[in-house]
DNA sequence: ATAAACCGCCGTCAGACGTA
DNA sequence: TACGTCTGACGGCGGTTTAT
């Protein structure tokens, strides 16, 4: 007996995806797991535990070491042993975030498999691939066996370019120059260019142009816009279209305020600023105040969208892990039902 | 056909937590 | 300590299913 249970062949449909079984634990060798939502793949285990050998499950903030050992009779037994009350407990205080979870599930169990970014690193990532993949190929090994690309979380939208949030100031509508202390008036519903300090980077992979549209002039339908807003509309590299409110005062004479445009590296993808210059009216601070909502508002939607992207994620790994740890369950029970078979029959011939 | 139940998604709020 | 982020909870909305 070899411990295979199963012999399976190595390219069954469901075999695209052995690397991320293989981080669920390190005591089946090779597994290919297919998750629970898709009925009759049955997962298969290649090559099962060895005595001795020891895993550590991490799933759902639990901390478990799983160990097996032999008996000296032939009788493998489990033993289970916690991993540091203080660490239980810590985890227990307060639930880690699905991608602190995520993170740790694929630090533990695989070290070659992509980490999700960090922040900075997402948004190094979005530089380079983002605009390239569709956000929704954009996923962990976790829940999509098949794909081997790397995790990247980025926002569903395209940047209109993170470089042009490294150079964080679109400035001067209408404003070629870099001055960000020379700001030009402009007059509302009039296509502006941006400019930035590398014209190439920006036509190629950033904003093209920028339409100022006065929703307060029927223009734009702009529900719930909070007066004084106006819709900054800009054409993507890829030829998308995006909209960010901005408040902006006309004044008599039909011109616009000067505001300075830009992309400070808090603000979700896709999101610039505008930040009013010499603010002073009740009414100007209201209108500020008001866009700070509107941008909290518009940050936390995002933040929520991500965070139930994540959630999802998470439920689709955990769903994978169960289906292999109850086959892993199965194939030892079975295991254990032969060995059992094997001592009886070698005592009766004795 | 239609009302009711169910489900999934979304936006918002509140509170906990992390960080500069 | 102020601010930003994350996430549970809540309610609304639209689509689908089911019973009548």
């Amino acid at each position: 007996m070899d411990g295979s249970i199963d012999d399976k062949s190595e390219d069954s449909p469901s075999s695209s995806g052995s690397s991320q079984p293989q981080n669920l634990s390190t005591v089946v060798h090779t597994i290919t797991a297919v998750p629970t939502a898709i009925p009759n793949q049955p997962v298969q285990v290649q090559s099962v535990i060895q005595p001795t050998q020891q895993s550590v499950i991490q799933a759902a903030g639990q901390i478990q070491t799983v160990q097996v050992e032999e008996d000296g009779e032939g009788h493998l037994v489990r033993t289970d042993t916690d991993i540091g009350i203080e660490k239980r407990r810590e985890i227990l205080s307060r639930r880690p975030s699905y991608r602190k979870i995520l993170n740790e599930l694929s630090s533990a169990e695989a070290p070659g498999i992509a980490k999700i970014e960090e922040d900075k690193e997402e948004e190094a990532a979005i530089t380079s691939i983002q605009t390239t993949i569709p956000s929704y190929v954009q996923t962990s090994e976790c829940t999509e066996p098949s794909s081997h690309l790397p995790i990247i979380y980025g926002p569903p939208v395209p940047l209109p370019s993170a470089r042009m949030q490294d150079h964080s100031k679109v400035q001067g509508i209408g404003d070629t120059s870099q001055d960000s202390s020379s700001f030009k008036k402009v007059t509302a519903g009039q296509t502006i260019q941006i400019a930035a300090a590398n014209q190439n980077e920006l036509t190629t992979q950033g904003l093209q142009t920028i339409t100022m549209t006065n929703a307060g002039q029927g223009a734009v339908t702009a529900a719930a816009m909070p007066a004084g807003t106006t819709i900054v509309q800009y054409t993507q590299g890829d030829g998308s279209q995006q909209f960010v409110t901005v408040p902006v005062s006309i004044s008599p004479a039909g011109e616009v305020q000067a505001y300075q445009i830009r992309a400070p590296s808090s603000l979700p993808a896709g999101v610039v600023m505008a930040t009013p210059t010499g603010i002073t009216s009740p009414q100007q601070l209201a209108e500020e105040s008001a866009r700070k909502r509107e941008l909290r508002l518009m940050k936390n939607r995002e933040a929520a969208r991500e965070c139930r992207r994540r959630k999802k994620e998470y439920v689709k790994c955990l769903e994978t892990r169960v289906a292999v740890l109850e086959q892993q369950n199965k194939t030892l029970i079975e295991e254990l039902k032969s060995l059992k078979e094997l001592y009886c029959h070698k005592a009766e011939t004795e």
